[in-house]
DNA sequence: CTGGGTGCAAAGTATTTGCATGAAC
DNA sequence: GTTCATGCAAATACTTTGCACCCAG
C-alpha cells in the first residue's frame, strides 16, 4: 500500500498529534486514490487490507481528520457525502447520471471579493457544487 | 396562520396532486417565514399549531415537497440541512458564528457558461454556500 | 364516497460512545 | 511505560415504513 506520498501523510498526521497508524494511512491512501469517496465505499475498500477493521474506526478517523482539515467533507445534493484529501480551494462538478465528481479550479476570486465587500461578510470557505450531465453521459 | 400567500400555496400543492392539508400549509408557511429552517426547529414550531403532529408527517411531507421542488434542501457544512421555499436560483451566505443563512443573488452566469463550455458539462443545478463571518458578528 | 394523508409504533440506517486490549512513540 | 487508537458491542440519533383511522376533494 505504500506509495511516495505515505511519508508525507505520516508527517502530516504527526503534525496534528495524531498517531500514524496503518489504518489511518490506509484511509488517507484510499481517499487519495479515489479522489472522492463515501463512507461505505471506503469501508469496503479498506476491508481488503484490514479485514477486521471496524466501521467505528472509520468514523472516528474521518471525524478527527476532517476536524484537522486533513480531509474535507463534500456534501452532495441527493446523495451521501464524499471525502477528499484537502487540496487548495476548488469547486466540484458532479454528474447526476454516473455520479462522478471532478475537481474544478475556478477563478471566482473577484466575484467573492465583490460579495465580501457588498455584504460586509468575511468569507472563510466556499462550497460550490455544479450538478448536471458530464461529457461522457451526454 | 393564514397569510396572503396561503392561497398560492394551496394552488401550488394541487398542481402537484398533493392535497392541501393544514399540516402541509403550516409547513410551507413556517419554512417561508423562517427563510431557512432545519427539521428540528420546524418540528418545534409546527407543534405550536398542531400539538399532536408526528415527526413522520414532517419527514414525509418534506420529502414529497422537496421531490416536487416546492421546497429546496440546502446542505450546510458542519450542520444539519435547512429547507427553503424554492425561489429563483441563488447562493447562500452562512455565518459560522450565529448560524444565520441569507440568500444571495450572484451574477455567475457567465462564469458557469464558461465552465459548461470548457468541460463540456451541462449544468442543471448549482449549490453555492459561502461560509464566514457576517456583518453583525464581526 | 375514495384516495391520499396523518399519527402512532416499530423497523431500519447511520453514527457515536464506552471500554478492554493493543500498538505507536 | 504512557498515551492514544482499535475493535467490539451497546447506545443514541436520524429517517422510513406499515397500518388503522380520518379528512380533502
Amino acid at each position: 500500500m505504500y506509495n511516495s506520498k505515505m511519508n508525507t501523510y505520516m508527517e502530516t498526521l504527526r503534525q496534528y498529534n495524531l498517531k500514524a497508524t496503518p489504518q489511518r494511512l490506509a484511509i488517507i491512501d484510499i481517499v487519495n486514490k479515489h479522489g472522492h469517496i463515501n463512507i461505505d465505499t471506503l469501508y469496503e475498500e479498506i476491508k481488503k487490507q484490514f479485514n477486521s477493521i471496524s466501521l467505528a474506526t472509520i468514523y472516528k478517523n474521518i471525524n478527527t481528520m476532517t476536524e484537522n482539515q486533513l480531509l474535507l467533507e463534500v456534501k452532495l445534493p441527493n446523495s451521501k457525502s464524499v471525502y477528499e484529501v484537502t487540496k487548495s480551494r476548488h469547486a466540484h462538478l458532479r454528474c447526476e447520471l454516473c455520479g462522478d465528481v471532478q475537481d474544478l479550479t475556478i477563478d471566482s476570486n473577484s466575484l467573492f471579493v465583490d460579495i465580501s465587500n457588498k455584504y460586509d461578510f468575511k468569507i472563510n470557505n466556499t462550497d460550490v457544487i455544479l450538478s448536471g450531465i458530464c461529457k461522457d453521459c451526454q
